[in-house]
DNA sequence: CTTGACCCCGGACCGCAGTACGGGCCGTAC
DNA sequence: GTACGGCCCGTACTGCGGTCCGGGGTCAAG
């Protein structure tokens, strides 16, 4: 009761197997115990690795998820906020570097259904 | 006059030279004359290689930039088109799933901020 | 005559986040 | 008894786009 086998931790937060063993390597779930040579895993790792899935769907990488979850664990929330501030000034970046992507993509298929023969080179005007 | 070593190539380009060999073993770049066993590129070959890199700028793996530059050198204007189209779909897709994130970082942001011990678990409660 | 700047090559390595592979153990159900 | 499912392990491979490494050749300047 209230313990889990590393497949039965795996499909209760929806990741593979293999998964759970990889994260266990980077460190970021800990060795559990182990009566019989199996892993036996309490909630609170069950609590861990969604934890892990959650900021993976933020968009932090593994080794951001390693400081986050020291942060967490030791209850230090402002570390916590100032990691998603810092994870949010990020995503504006890359979101910026899309909206210009866009952009960009836009003209050249403007350009080049008006039948130009830059649309070949993919070379457009710069905007004024 | 005209023709460069892998070295010009590379500097006019703004890339490496190992680059410019990469591309190469990719076929994105063909294989030039040698005379004394050293690459010489034309001129067209810069284009070739400008091209490429305007192309990476757009966000084209390097696998949709070898048919793109078939296209592009077979004058098929249309399917530059079509794949700058379907490029600025998945552009979108990118954008919304950032926009996604960055909804999602803001809000956890708020209820840390506010001291919510959900903020330890990265757990927010989903909008309405 | 050595130093430096080019060039040649094949193959290894980077980061990222897993996924797959092959071999072996254990218990249960048929 | 043997097939199946779950677990164990270490290692290798995936995709992407390069980058670096070690070893070797050629030339001109100092």
């Amino acid at each position: 009761m209230g313990t889990y086998t590393i497949g039965e931790l795996a499909r209760a937060a929806g990741v593979n197997v293999e998964t759970v063993r990889f994260y266990e390597r980077r460190g970021l779930l800990r060795q559990p115990e182990r009566g019989d040579g199996y892993r036996r895993y309490p909630e609170s790792d069950l609590d861990r690795l969604r934890f892990v899935r959650r900021a993976k769907v933020l968009g932090f990488t593994l080794a951001e998820i390693t400081e986050l979850l020291d942060a967490a664990t030791a209850g230090a929330t402002d570390d916590v906020v100032a990691a998603a501030r810092e994870r949010l000034a990020s995503v504006d970046v890359e979101i910026a570097a899309l909206q210009d992507q866009r952009r960009r993509l836009e003209a050249l298929a403007d350009v080049c259904a008006g039948g130009d023969d830059g649309c070949l080179t993919l070379a457009v005007a710069a905007e004024p």
